[in-house]
DNA sequence: TTAGTGTTAAAACAAACGATTGAATCAATC
DNA sequence: GATTGATTCAATCGTTTGTTTTAACACTAA
């Protein structure tokens, strides 16, 4: 899934993000870190500084390596489908599709997820940069797709839309240790379970949004 | 919002639960619990044995007190309303008006949401207990209700509605304090903004189940 | 009064914490 | 082979942690 760790600097980053997404900052020692990661105890403040250092790296690591482009590629080529009601379902599937592949595919370490979690919870004033410089531009570029979906939409309509969207996607995300508690409920590694989650949030959306469902949604759900 | 504190006790689970809210249990010290309820630093495992068991009746406090019933309550009286496609948006409509007021109007102190949270990020072992008993029968019902509105669905598909549903209304409470940094986005604490969402919510899920919206849902969004 | 009960107070405990230190080790360059 | 800079190592610093202890306090019942 990743190209494999050389580097010290690397494992700690690593160890740390699977540690830090479970047990928080708090609760995750730096010789928990250094144990994990086969590291010394004084590598974290060699490397990082110190373990809060450490902590927003592996925030801003997992916040460059999740980002999805696709709302933005979509707005580049806005002319070609704005206004145009089927087009419009489309693009919504396509942007629902690129957060299914970004957060559930295997293509990234099990705890990107948690952290995102993490990040949600506590907010500090510190993660606000960071947050701007990462997260915020995407956020802008999907509300702007939401409006081009419904035209004359105001901006607390479309914050609303916003919200919709992207509460749908991460409560899969947040909720991915608490589904398996639920008694016969379908794991998220499941890969016939990722199509269903896909279909069903697109197909949501695209009614919600009163927007025509395409053909290709129409079927019944996909089983595994 | 609540009777006056006046126990030590009780002191001790209040202050216990708005900081474990911000912080999580490795992030709050007991020093910081008995400063904050002025308690004594011993009176923590005097009342509640140790950290961790008050993390616990923090939990449960919480569960206990933001208990949803009305989905249990239409399930009683499911005949009067099953299959009747506009009773069922209706249906839908005051099942997610119990959650918002559950959580947004301030009839529960800010941090139970947070508490919330915690509990989806970590549902540790010990907390499925408290987990079974509090909230999975409410989801069980909700489960039902969904089932109610769209005869002929099967466990997987209910459970991806009930995932929209949860999603939908937990991404509020788990974003609260992440969306006052998105520039212009209102605050939950905003009567105005709870009706929206309301509002929007039951539309969205509504139009997802593909039943009929009500004439009451009709009209454009409501500022506030 | 006396004994008993429930609660609070201050002090102390060992353990674990983040961080630092200076020596040791390594690879690359002269 | 010597020198240099980057990295790793074990040991240790002062602090904070959760918990325990022991004494004190308030109150009731005998």
């Amino acid at each position: 899934m990743e190209q494999p760790v050389v580097t010290t600097k690397d494992a700690l980053l690593h160890a740390a993000g699977a540690l830090f997404a479970v047990h928080g900052i708090e609760g995750t020692s730096i010789r928990a870190i250094a144990k994990e990661s086969g590291a010394n105890i004084a590598a974290v403040n060699y490397h990082f500084g110190s373990k809060e250092n450490l902590y927003l790296a592996v925030i801003r690591h997992v916040l460059e390596k999740t980002r999805c482009h696709r709302s933005e590629e979509l707005l580049k080529h806005r002319r070609d489908w704005e206004g145009k009601p089927l087009l419009c379902s489309e693009a919504v599937y396509r942007i629902v599709e690129e957060y299914i592949q970004q957060f559930f595919t295997g293509i990234h370490p099990r705890w990107y997820g948690r952290i995102f979690m993490r990040i949600f919870l506590q907010p500090t004033p510190i993660l606000w940069e960071i947050i701007n410089e990462l997260v915020m531009p995407n956020f802008d570029s999907l509300r702007e797709v939401l409006q081009c979906c419904r035209p004359g939409m105001g901006k607390e309509e479309a914050d609303l839309w916003l919200d919709s969207f992207i509460g749908e996607l991460m409560h899969y995300v947040f909720a991915e240790d608490f589904l398996l508690i639920i008694p016969g409920h379908r794991k998220l590694s499941d890969a016939g379970y990722q199509k269903d989650i896909l279909r069903h949030v697109a197909k949501m959306l695209i009614r919600g949004l009163e927007l025509p469902v395409p053909v290709f949604l129409q079927e019944d759900i996909v089983h595994a």
